[in-house]
DNA sequence: CACCAGGCAAGCC
DNA sequence: GGCTTGCATGGT
């Protein structure tokens, strides 16, 4: 599902000498939707944004890949980011918004299979802006390491904690911090990471981080992982790594797109979607490898329809 | 004040 | 192997 549309990207500086840039050809993509559906916990609505550049449109920031950015979103084709030339849009944001997946086929795979009046396709319609975001790994997993048995806000909360007490302050700005190196958080031991406040999670991320600080070829073992399964059981070695965090990591960490997180909301819809099948055997055809955004869909459409 | 939150490990049988 | 229980903390 390679896209195949042309994107065109105009680059400029604003008045208050800050890079941007403005990437045509992006449908469909929506980033008030793909930040706030549950993948990525650090990025949020930005109060004082130039309006020269964005207007009235919803604004997001946050840090990524050790950078601060500034992004929106006015319609489902464009995208703007301040914080970023064209250069750096190809070398890391590109992979990072997911703009080299075709959302558009999939959406149109999801019609062809189901059909237009299916629930999986109303769910992918009304999120059709959602995409699956290519995070940093390490943040990853300590992050769904983090959401077991929590609730979004509250994650949110120990994540930024976690991030202003171990990260680093990202050069030229204010109040941001990048994600904790796994040493840090092994230095800082279970008693500083309890710290911020994520309760009996503190030891789980303490044996990620000792287990990645000290097996180098750890990360790598599972990102080089041929098949799902491989990654999936290295994964799993790590206390507090179960079935749904370890595909959470998988998908929005290690880009692994045929990962099916099953939660509390898959399991109590799962007979809406595909006629009682058991989550873990779901026929989903020609999307098997993209099954992690149809999981996605659904998350976001039964979390926001109460 | 119970109950729940993008689960999991440990302890049972 | 499958099923039950406790878990830190904060929001409703």
């Amino acid at each position: 599902m390679e896209t195949k549309t042309k994107l065109s990207v105009t680059e400029g500086v604003t008045s208050e000498n800050r890079n941007y840039i403005i990437v045509k050809g992006v449908y469909p993509l929506d980033i008030p939707e793909t930040f706030d559906c549950g993948q990525a916990f650090r990025f949020s609505e930005a109060k004082n944004f130039d309006r020269e550049l964005f207007g009235e449109n919803t604004v997001y920031e946050g840090v990524a890949k050790d950078r601060y950015i500034m992004v929106s979103s006015p319609n489902l084709d464009t995208l703007i980011i301040e914080g970023a030339n064209e250069a750096k849009f190809y070398e890391i944001w590109y992979k990072y918004f997911g703009l080299d997946t075709d959302y558009s086929a999939i959406i149109d795979g999801i019609r062809e299979k189901w059909g237009e009046d299916s629930r999986l396709y109303t769910a992918a319609d009304a999120g059709r802006g959602i995409r699956i975001l290519s995070q940093d790994p390490w943040e990853a997993l300590v992050s769904f390491i983090v959401s077991q048995n929590n609730n979004i806000p509250r994650i949110r909360g120990i994540i930024e904690r976690l991030c202003e007490n171990f990260g680093e302050g990202v050069p030229g700005v204010r109040g941001q911090f990048t994600f904790p190196e796994p040493r840090i958080l092994y230095e800082a031991d279970v008693d500083g990471i309890a710290s911020v406040r994520m309760g009996f999670r503190a030891k789980y991320v303490f044996d990620a981080a000792e287990r990645v600080t000290f097996d180098h070829g750890f990360m790598e073992s599972v990102s080089c992982a041929l098949d799902y399964e491989t990654a999936d059981k290295l994964l799993r070695t790590i206390k507090g790594v179960g079935p749904k965090v370890s595909a959470c990591t998988l998908l929005f960490g290690f880009g692994r797109m045929e990962a099916f997180p099953v939660d509390v909301w898959i399991r109590r819809t799962v007979g809406k979607y595909f006629l009682d099948e058991e989550p873990t055997a779901i026929d989903f055809g020609e999307l098997a490898p993209v099954a992690g955004v149809l999981q996605q869909y659904i998350f976001n459409y039964e979390r926001n329809s109460n």
